[in-house]
DNA sequence: GCCGTTTTCGGCCCGACTGTTTTCAGTCG
């Protein structure tokens, strides 16, 4: 069994972390963990790559590929294997803990052989760490609290929750005063921490966040930190002659940030958060918005969702961006759920609250009589749907169009016979069951669903649940040279719980000529709202606006699904 | 360990804040 690249990456990382224990050479360390990067945001199977295939990826060399290579055959390397001799496997999870780096762990296994998470705490408890030199009584409260946190497993936010915890801290901001920056801006599906820019007096903002914060972690005239919950909020302060300087840097990501000092270098210039300086003649230039910025170092203003360095950077500077949808791009709903099945909206409500939305169409997508599914649709309710939906249109605006999710069986087969599916204007196929089963079972399953001629989408390819069920094993490269084979299009699911198809390898079905659909998933009127999660991750995955079937008008897209 | 319209060797992003310190190390983003 090859290594997968999530495994891969993971020893990747694993090297990275035992090399920093160890103390090595820092920049060593940085290109392991630029390559589990690299490897964990390929499409494709990491074990399907050449040697020279390797080392064309940025950041990965000789060195490394070969080190990947014996990863992938063997699932370890004899370099790794050796390190982990050397260090105690509970040094790993100290690393874990806020406020510890590698050079405490090293200090603390040293200085007091303390080799885990429990050793530690115990050391603590019996004031044993302030004994050692450059610790004290603060650092011993401070691992206390850590190991708190860390054993209440606080965990990333979806989108929908980390608007929440913005519209908290927000209490203690001025409406046009801020911007929030970081993987909140740049359309990530999950947030770690929240980052805002404010250009609000530190001393006011500060007072009014003891006001509102659980917890003040440091506090400061040019940053401050707070949490909310178990969540961090970082918040930075800038005069707005020096904004754009100040959003650009806390946006990210890091890889990003890196890229774009290395070109200012280039230049002569010294890049940082208050603007850009020249390092020779000194003098700080101040930019008071991000545009600016960018043209000054020569390229295009980079959209926050692209600023992953996925080769944008390039682009940018060649002028040669993508265009990428935007919410006004956005036609209808391609996936939403009814009363007629575990959704809240009649027919009725549903085309109105469509129409609230500017929709021309909405897909009335509910699930099909299958095992499992509870008031699934059989043929003859999904006949009486058809005669309502005929009367809703002749009076809404908004035009619903007759859909189905129809239930794809373990075996590959569509839980409705064909000549329902027939009658249909647009059909999704997706996966509510059977979710573990081996790689190509679960691949071919997918692909046996695309070769039915009525199978128009597939929905939530990948059946991810953020934070409670991983992905399926699925083959997406495959998945995806079958969708452009048959004109499948893959959906873009929007609910905050799903994002699903994730951002590369929706570049990769974009590149390779897929059509993609945003569909909500929505089983209420809220939840039609959720397009909006659903266009921010169809940008990071480079999408222009005709790539979605979205932005089709309802003449084209049914004459698409014939 | 990677990389090259200055370089195949010698660089590799940059700064804020805290704690433990008499000038800095460590962590974080």
């Amino acid at each position: 069994m090859e290594a997968s690249n999530a495994a891969v990456a993971d020893a990747l990382t694993l090297f990275g972390q035992l090399l920093e224990i160890t103390g090595k050479d820092g920049f060593k360390i940085r290109a392991y963990y630029r390559a589990a990067e690299e490897i964990s945001r390929l499409a494709g199977d990491v074990a399907d790559l050449t040697l020279e295939e390797l080392v064309a990826i940025p950041g990965i060399g000789k060195g490394l590929a070969e080190k990947i290579q014996s990863l992938v055959a063997t699932g370890t390397h004899p370099e790794l294997e050796a390190l982990k001799a050397e260090v105690p496997p509970g040094l790993i999870e100290l690393l874990d803990l806020e406020g510890v780096g590698p050079k405490t762990v090293h200090t603390l296994w040293m200085k007091a052989g303390i080799t885990s998470v429990a050793e530690m705490e115990k050391a603590a408890r019996g004031r044993r760490i302030r004994a050692i030199r450059g610790f004290g009584e603060k650092k011993e409260q401070e691992f206390l609290q850590s190991i708190a946190r860390y054993r209440s497993q606080a965990t990333r936010l979806n989108r929908a929750e980390a608007e929440a915890v913005v519209a908290r801290v927000s209490a203690a901001l001025t409406p046009g005063t801020f911007e929030v920056a970081g993987s909140f801006r740049r359309g990530r599906s999950t947030v770690g921490d929240i980052d805002i820019v404010s250009r609000e007096p530190p001393p006011q903002v500060n007072a009014r966040l003891r006001g509102i914060a659980d917890e003040m972690i440091d506090e400061g005239d040019r940053k401050t930190s707070v949490r909310l919950g178990t969540h961090r909020v970082d918040i930075r302060f800038t005069p707005p002659r020096q904004f754009g300087s100040m959003l650009l840097y806390l946006t990210g990501s890091k890889e990003f940030n890196i890229r774009l000092r290395e070109i200012a270098i280039g230049k002569g210039m010294r890049l940082n958060e208050y603007g850009l300086e020249d390092r020779k003649a000194g003098g700080l230039r101040e930019f008071p918005d991000e545009e600016s910025i960018f043209t000054f170092l020569g390229m295009d203003w980079i959209p926050p969702e692209l600023r992953e360095d996925r080769g944008e950077i390039a682009r940018a500077q060649a002028h040669r961006l993508p265009p990428l949808v935007t919410a006004a791009d956005i036609r209808g709903d391609l996936h939403v759920h009814t009363a007629a099945t575990d959704g809240t909206l009649t027919l009725p409500d549903l085309a109105r609250a469509g129409a609230a939305r500017g929709y021309r169409y909405l897909l009335v997508s509910d699930h099909s009589a299958s095992l499992g599914i509870t008031h699934g649709l059989d043929p003859e309710r999904i006949a009486a749907q058809a005669r309502e939906i005929v009367q809703v249109n002749q009076t809404s605006p908004c035009r619903l169009l007759h859909g189905i999710e129809v239930d794809i069986l373990a075996d590959g087969t569509l839980s409705l016979p064909a000549t329902v599916l027939a009658d249909l204007d647009l059909v999704v196929a997706s996966i509510h069951s059977a979710f573990r089963q081996e790689k190509d079972v679960m691949t071919r399953r997918i692909l046996s669903a695309m070769a039915s001629d009525h199978v128009d989408v597939i929905g939530h390819p990948t059946g991810r649940l953020l934070g409670s069920r991983e992905a399926a094993a699925l083959d997406l490269d495959r998945i995806i040279d079958a969708a452009a084979d048959t004109g499948t299009a893959l959906e873009i699911n929007a609910s905050p719980l799903r994002m699903d198809l994730d951002d590369a390898p929706i570049r990769q079905a974009q590149e390779a000529g897929v059509k993609l659909a945003i569909g909500t998933d929505a089983h209420t009127a809220e939840e039609l709202d959720h397009v909006r999660y659903g266009v921010v991750l169809a940008r990071r995955g480079w999408c222009a606006p005709g790539d979605l079937l979205n932005t089709w008008d309802a003449e084209p897209l049914l004459e698409w699904a014939r």
